[in-house]
DNA sequence: CGAACACTCAAGTAGGTACTTGACTGTAGT
DNA sequence: ACTACAGTCAAGTACCTACTTGAGTGTTCG
């Protein structure tokens, strides 16, 4: 429950590399194959089977293999949890800003929004 | 402009790491020097200073230097383009989700949610 | 059955990442 | 001036990542 930050780790890491959200974009649309998945990236399927992996094993993708063929479906839990993290940061921020804000309109009347 | 691919890997990339996304956080707070950001973590200050400039390098923070300190801050924009990507897909499979509840209601009658 | 298909596995390679240490630079306080 | 401070630079090291090729495995179709 505290490895949450492992988690956000690999979450980020397997974001952070364009075949991988190119995949996981496909993959908003509906489930896909693995060759699917491989269809508009300039790589061997082996590189790509690799991908789907690291997209597994940080939960960002489940993957089940019916017959020949693996369906890839995206879990929306470990997203969820990367932007959590974000938003938080950012409420965090806000809320520090607002404080700045109201500082700043104690001393000042006049007021400018470019 | 649509190099914003590259931004996106070394934005998510920057965040995939527990001490950059602690300075991160710090950071939220307020300013801080290198060795504010440095305090908290088991490493040394030349470590902490690379991970300041691959956070700098992806634009999430700002340094500037005065006199013998370098002050450093979260620049809002990055962190909004990494969170405003996820929030995109979530937009796409939760339209995509609407469309198979809307069917799956047009066949049945009886639903159950655990 | 036998060929084509959809992956899967293992090993290898080039380049990247996260540190370290140690020497150094400029700034501040006494 | 001179010591301590806050940061910087350059190398070096261990490990990790994103691929590749080539040789399989199990499935499906004709």
């Amino acid at each position: 429950m505290l490895n949450q930050t492992i988690d956000l780790d690999r979450t980020f890491q397997a974001l952070a590399d364009t075949s991988r959200r190119t995949m996981v974009e496909r993959l908003t649309l509906g489930p896909a194959s693995v060759s699917e998945l491989a269809e508009p990236l300039a790589m061997s399927l082996a590189a790509v089977l690799q991908h789907v992996q690291v997209l597994e094993s940080c939960g960002l993708v489940t993957t089940e293999k019916v017959g020949r063929t693996r369906t890839c479906r995206i879990e929306r839990a470990a997203m969820t949890a990367a932007e959590q993290w974000i938003t938080d940061r950012r409420r965090g921020w806000e809320a520090r800003l607002d404080r700045l804000g109201d500082m700043l309109n104690e001393g000042a009347t006049t007021e400018e929004n470019p």
